[in-house]
Order: structure tokens, then sequence, then C-alpha cells
DNA sequence: TCTGGGGTCCTAGGACCC
DNA sequence: TCTGGGGTCCTAGGACCC
């Protein structure tokens, strides 16, 4: 594996994405603190953030630290909008760019020089683009690894640019405090705090071992590897999405479980929408609960198949919902979820009644991936042999070894 | 701190297979 | 009947990220 010296790999990020959308759109709300979401911040523009104010955090005691705040309903399809403008800018400055939220990207542009010029170059014309195109302010970090470009951006927020050079990585990274380390949340800090851990420089001396003991296999091995620099993740193309999902925070009013279908039927419909829109389809099923006391469950439901139908992951997710009931009518509720994972790529969706076989629409739909792909495509024979699990649901009883 | 909505990855136990 | 060693898949929960 080929790994550069220089810092050729930029994290880009949009600062405070959806506060600042707001503050382009409304000439008001510039220079104020501003807040989106009412019930949970989900931004905070910086001028909110000098009091203390921080996304996720509830919205009455965001008003508390901040009662000037202009609070503002979220307008997703505008934030949407921006964050394609903004990627098209980063797909024009760099050959490869790694999405990795709906506001921020690597990029790597390596090889570059001669046609764009110099990493830091690229960084402050890719900055200089967003502003004048896109009307929004957006930080850069640039280094060696991914992870010093993550931090560096963090660091040079807001509307900033920083460049760690390859001789000035321990320098840089040592100093900060764990949490700052990307992987490092609340539980890993408390963790190692209590052991005395409170920088990286604390954390690089401590031996793999200790720090497997610790936090676990993978997150040992990682926080070890990030504190001694170690990093050799490549900015890769983003990959398909591997679940979908949806869910709706119900308040702290008693809700009845017929209501709760409803519910439901909007939620299923709103994620098989979104597959069948992109072409998708997966074969687990997660129902995801929040009781009245705020802990949460999930269970779910593997099907011997990949679907993307409304009325299989509705069936399934009811399945569900109905052994959780008394559950549910004993601690009250507050959350439901649903979500479809084990996404198998873009495939074929198979749309049958769960409650049996049925062999006329299986050849129906046959039909229409033959059309689709030449005959020799699929055959019941290579269907048995492919799917041995859909083979036995469609089947049952049947020989299965074709 | 009285808690939105969308995701990712890891761990661990149990069933099952050869 | 007790027991190896290697593996996959499913389910549930937890930590983390934006």
């Amino acid at each position: 594996v080929f790994v550069s010296g220089e810092a050729t790999i930029l994290h880009a990020d949009l600062d405070a994405f959806f506060a600042s959308v707001e503050q382009r759109d409304d000439p008001r709300l510039r220079g104020r603190p501003v807040i989106v979401g009412g019930g949970v911040v989900m931004a905070a523009s910086y001028e909110a953030r000098a009091h203390g104010v921080r996304s996720a955090m509830g919205g009455a005691r965001a008003r508390r630290l901040c009662p000037d705040a202009v609070i503002v309903e979220p307008h997703f399809s505008a934030y949407v909008e921006a964050s394609r403008a903004v990627f098209d800018i980063f797909r024009n400055a760099a050959p490869v760019v790694e999405a990795m939220s709906i506001d921020e990207a690597f990029l790597d542009v390596s090889g570059l020089e001669r046609i764009s010029g110099r990493p830091a170059e690229i960084a402050a014309r890719l900055r200089r683009e967003v502003r004048e195109q896109v009307g929004l302010p957006l930080s850069v970090g640039v280094a060696r690894t991914k992870h010093l470009a993550k931090v560096a951006s963090g660091a040079a927020k807001p509307d900033g640019l920083l460049v760690v050079p390859p001789d000035g990585e321990e320098a840089f990274l040592h100093p900060l405090p764990v949490e700052a380390l990307w992987g490092v949340g609340p539980k890993t800090t408390e963790k190692l705090n209590a052991r005395g851990i409170r920088t990286v420089g604390d954390l690089a001396r401590r031996s793999e071992g200790t720090l497997v003991s610790l936090l676990g296999r993978a997150s040992g091995r990682h926080a070890h590897a990030l504190a001694h620099n170690r990093d050799p993740r490549r900015v890769e193309r983003t990959r398909g999405r591997r679940s979908f999902g949806s869910q709706c925070a119900l308040g702290r009013s008693t809700t009845s479980f017929e209501s709760l279908d409803v519910t439901l039927i909007a939620l299923v419909d709103r994620v098989t929408r979104r597959m069948r829109a992109k072409g998708r389809a997966g074969r687990t099923v997660v129902l995801r609960l929040r009781y009245g006391d705020y802990t949460r469950i999930t269970r779910s439901r593997t099907l011997p198949f990949p679907t993307a139908a409304s009325e299989t992951v509705l069936a399934t997710a009811r399945g569900l919902l109905a052994a959780a009931r008394p559950d549910i009518e004993r601690r009250g509720i507050t959350l439901v979820g649903v979500a479809v994972s084990g996404i198998d790529g873009a495939g074929v969706q198979l749309e049958l009644p769960l409650d049996g076989p049925d062999t006329a629409a299986l050849d129906l739909v046959l039909d229409q991936v033959r059309e689709r792909f030449g005959p020799g495509a699929v055959t019941r024979a290579g269907l048995l042999r492919r799917g041995p699990r859909l083979a036995a649901w469609l089947f049952p009883g049947e020989d299965h070894d074709v």
C-alpha cells in the first residue's frame, strides 16, 4: 500500500450547517444567536454556542442559557439543496470524495499539484467557492491522514483552514484531550479519565493490551493506533448505505396501542418508499421502542429474502410490535422506529404475500427479470440453488438440494 | 441534561453446520 | 455419552457520529 508522506487529505466540514443555512436565507438572523429545532437543538449558530448552547441539548436548557436566541424550525429541503451544491464543488475539486454526512466529506487531492496547486491552495479555493457560490462558511483540515485532517478541521472552526504538516503531527496531537479523538465519546472518556488518562499523550504511553482490556478489542486497538498517529485508512468513494430507518418521538402523553399502529404504517411507508426510490432491498426489519422511562430496546426479525415491499415490512414490524404489547401497556411508550437493514445491493425485489408461497406471483416476477436481464437470467433451478432460504420458504417440504 | 432523527460499527451468546 | 475445532447467521444491546 502506498502511503503518501505528504499532507494531501482534506476534511471539509460546513460550520453549524443548519443554522448557517437559516442565517443565509433570512438576513434578520445574521449575527444573532440561532437555534434550529425547538424540542432538541439540532444546530446552534456560533453566536448561540458562545452562550454554551450545543446540539442535541434539550430546548428548555438551551433557552435558559441563551434567552435571546431565535428558534427556527428546520427546513430540510433547503439543507439538502445546499448540501448538493457544496458536494458538486467538492467533486469538481478532487477525484475521490468520501461523504461522511450531509455536511462533511474527505477529499484526496494527491497528484493534483500541477493541475490545481498544493493541498493548502486547493483547500483555500474550496472555502472561497463554497462561500461565493453557496453562501456558507466551510472549515477545512489538511493532513497526511484522515484522522488528523478530521481533528484539524475541528480545530480550524469556525470558518478556518488548518494544515498539519507531516513534521508537526505529534506536537499537534499529543496535547489534545482524549475526547478530541474521532471515535472517543463520553463513555470512553470517562473510563480513560478514571485511569488518569486525560490527553492523547497520556494515551500514547499506555500499551495496546492495557487499552484493549479497558475498552474492548476494537476500541482499545483503535484508541492505541490513533494515539500513536497510525491511521492507514484511505479516502474511498462513498459506499451505499447499509440500512434505511425512520423514527418518531411520541411525547409524554399516553398513547393507545391502536394509534401506535397508525404511526407504524406511516414509518414503514416512509422507509420502504425511500428504499424503492433507491432501488434497494433489505432482509432485516428492526423495530425500535423507547418506553415511558426512556429506556430503549430493539426487536428484529430477518426474512428469508430481501424486500422493499410495504406489506412485507409492515407485517413483520406488526409482529414485533404485538410481541412488545404487554411491555408497552405497562411502561408507556415515547418513541417508535422502524428500520430495514441487511441491504442486499440493487438486486431483485420479490413482492409476495407473507402468508405462504404464491408461485404464480413468483413466475410473474421471474418473467420481469428475464425481460430485463435476458432469458437465461433466472430459472427456478437457479433460484433454488442460489437462494436456499428463499426456496425453503417458497416451497416448504420440497427437496431443495437441486 | 428530561432527551430528534438519521446513521455506523462492535460485542456476545446461542443455534446450527461440518 | 462426552468431547474438538472451525465456521456462519441471527438477535440484542451499546458506543459513537452528525
